[in-house]
Order: structure tokens, then sequence, then C-alpha cells
DNA sequence: ATAATTTTGTGAAGCATTTCACATATTTGG
DNA sequence: CCAAATATGTGAAATGCTTCACAAAATTAT
């Protein structure tokens, strides 16, 4: 912020860095159970397997959170991460089809545990609707954009069929949802505006099969 | 390929090139259901929201397959790529931790599709240990390092919880197994010859609600 | 048959990201 | 209190990735 107020500079900060946030966040979590005050970047790096230089880097574009010669606060730098993701709040989340995928994800506690609380289910199936799953009762997905636009949901999982896709987004979108993350294995159009995310499982397993089938070297994790 | 028959100067493919080709398949596949003979790069790109550019520097690493004038031939080129990938043959997968996320994975339609076929189940729970998931019986995971030695699977998905990863991985590892799809949101330490690589669900909720919560505008999905 | 059009394949240029290296600040040890 | 050690923060260099731009090749239209 400059003294205006105003967020000035605002560096582009790359898609990478905000992953390895996320790792730091893990991190730094596992280090507070472990009662460590102070972290280095060092130590940091080693335990996502990243180095020093990019840590420091990393962090350097949203403040400097550290002391020379010491390292940085553990519980303080883990606050500070969760406030730029925007993990120090609580997020609704719906989610969008209880198939396979979709009911694994409603006991995901993973989500929880950053935040994101599952608080609608729909699905299209008559055997589903009106079904209780995790506490949550499963809605019709034929009211989608009418529940949604009356809820405060302001994040949508989407684990429906590649076929309906397309078609279940557009409703959520004109809900007025900005966010979404996708399961379905099929490139969505959606408007400008909306934040968009594929997550792919068979990406990675396709990865470590041309890996293993071209000798590929760099092994670096992801 | 020099003179010595060794591979030389195999230009080291970037990750972001790999997880194209997965995209390209999928778009190609889509292609051939709509009985397409060719495909610019044009449209290639258009479908996955990449650059033309993009999608002809990616395959001219593996070789030319294209057509001036013309484009690609679709079904050739969705098989030239199976292969480079990998995918043009079938994997015996284990999947090691049946629970909520596990049993998603067991019936999870795209693994198959992509010829990753999982053949073993493994858990710890005696409930489990023995019950049928999908056609296939549960193994007590004590025995894992003699079964998955005495198998032929080389491909492992890690369904755990974080608190027993490594355990699990050490004798995934010691049983042969070179590489291994992780679900646990831990940092796993693997020899340098093991691949490893990591699935991350929370990462992509926490890339949508940084956008959110910063307005961030690269929107470009991964 | 020829011209106009399409589209690939690819060096080179342009950008973006990572790593280096070091001045600076702070702590720790004697 | 001073010297040695530690560790950050950051420009600059190095590396890596994407886009540009165009010659070459093939197709399509006339």
């Amino acid at each position: 912020m400059d003294q205006t107020g105003e967020m000035v500079n605002k560096k582009r900060i790359s898609e990478s860095t905000i992953h390895r946030l996320s790792l730091y966040f893990r991190a730094l979590s596992q280090l507070e159970r472990e009662n460590n005050e102070t972290v280095s970047s060092k130590e940091l790096a080693k335990r996502e397997k990243l180095t020093p230089a990019q840590v420091r880097k990393d962090l350097s574009f949203f403040g400097s959170f550290g002391t020379r010669g010491l390292g940085y606060p553990v519980v303080e730098l883990k606050n500070k991460i969760a406030a730029i993701l925007g993990i120090d709040r609580s997020w609704k989340v719906a989610l969008v089809g209880v198939g396979n995928i979709g009911s694994a994800l409603v006991g995901y506690k993973e989500f929880t545990k950053q935040g994101f609380q599952i608080v609608k289910l729909f699905d299209n199936d008559q055997r589903k609707i009106g079904s209780n799953h995790k506490g949550i009762e499963v809605s019709d997905i034929d009211n989608i954009k009418e529940e949604l636009t009356e809820s405060d949901i302001e994040l949508v999982i989407l684990a429906v069929p590649a076929a309906v896709a397309q078609f279940v987004i557009d409703d959520v979108v004109r809900a007025g949802v900005k966010a979404i993350l996708n399961f379905a294995p099929i490139n969505l159009k959606v408007p400008d505006d909306i934040y968009l995310r594929n997550e792919n499982m068979s990406m990675e397993l396709e990865y470590l099969s041309f890996a293993m089938v071209n000798n590929h070297t760099p092994r670096k994790v992801r």
C-alpha cells in the first residue's frame, strides 16, 4: 500500500508462488504443532523440497516477515499466509454432483480444515434428492439457480459428468457465483469475470506414465 | 539418437508441456467422436484455451505430425500422443487406503479410460480387509510389501491419512514400485529414483480463495 | 496450371521465473 | 562489548517458457 492506502504496484504474483504459499502454510502448521518458535527459509525449503532463495523471494512479494539472523516467526507467518490466501475466514461451498467423486469430497477433512465448508449439495438423481450426506440434504439440481442465488454461497465445486458440466456451470454462473472448482475432464466456457480452476486427477497419473516410459529425469514434485 | 545409439540431446521436456499433452489427448478424443479427420493448431488451441503457437511448439518437441495447409490427422495424432504419454498400454495399479478418497478412486472411470487399472486394494482397517470394492478384495496393508513384490504392479496410488503416509510409502518403495501418486497432504521422502507426484485438492480451492480475496486478474485455467 | 489461401514447423525475440550472491541486520558466543 | 555466525531481503544474472513472425509446404479456388 502507498500513502493513499491504495494497493499500488501490485506485482503480478505467479500461480506457482500462490501454490507454494499453500505448501508453506502446510509446513508452518506442522512446525507449529512441533512447537517451533521460528523457522529459517532453509528449513522451510527443505520441508517442501524447494530452495531457500525461492522461499525468501516468494514471501518478499508480500512483505518482510523475517528477522535476519533468526528466521521467520512460525505462528505469525502462518497467519499472514492464511490472510494472503484468504483462508483466515470460512467459505461457504456448494457441491454439485453427489456421485463417486462428489461423495468423497463431502467428507474430505482437508477442505474443512482450510475453512471451506460444504453447506449445500445438489444432484439430479431422484434417488439421491432428499437423502442425507454427512448431515446435508441433497437438493434437486433443477433448482440450483434459485437456491444458489438466495444463498450466501461464493464457491461451487463441480463433480458432475463431463456431458452435463457445461449446462450445470451455466446455471451456477447465472446464480452469481464467481469461483468454481471443476472436476469434470472438459474445458468449460465461462465469462471472463469468473474464476474457474480445473482439477484433473488423471493428469498426474499420465505424468507418471510419461516419466516411466521416457525415463524422464526431472522428478521435482508438484 | 546419435551414431552411438544413445539418446543424445534429449531436450528437457517441461512439466507444462506434458500436462498439455494430456489436454491435447482429451481434445483429440472428443474430435474423433465428432468424426473430424483433421484439426488445426488453431482449433486445438481454442478447445483447451491455449495458443496455436503453443500447440505447435509442444508437438514439435516430439516430431512433425501435421500437414501444412491442412492440419493434424486427428486419430493418428491422438495415437502418437498416447504413445508419448505411455497410455497406449494398460498399467496395473494398486490403491492403498480405501477410505473417503480411496473408495471414490476405485470407481473413477477416467483412470480406466486412460488405461490405469486398479487391480489391488490395501487397507489397515479390519472391517474393510476381505471386503469387496467394485470386484476387488481389500488386502491387509501389513502384507503390502510382500504382495506388491510378487505382483506386476508398477504404479501405486496412496490415499491414506498423512500421519501414516510415510510408513506406507516406505514399504511401497521397498517392494520395488517406482511410481507413486500421493493424495496425502504431506511431503513424503523417497529415494531419487522414485517418481512421486502429489495430488493436493485443497491447493486449487486455496487458489480460488486467493483470487477472490485479491481480485487476482490472471485467470488462466490449469 | 496458376494464384491465393491455409497452416505447419521453427529460429529468434520477448517475458517470466528461478537462482545467485551479497549487503545488511540480528543473534549468539566468548 | 566485540567478533563470529546466522539468515533475511533483493537487485542482477541465469535459466526456462511462451509468443512472434515468417519461410516452406500443402491445399483450395479459379
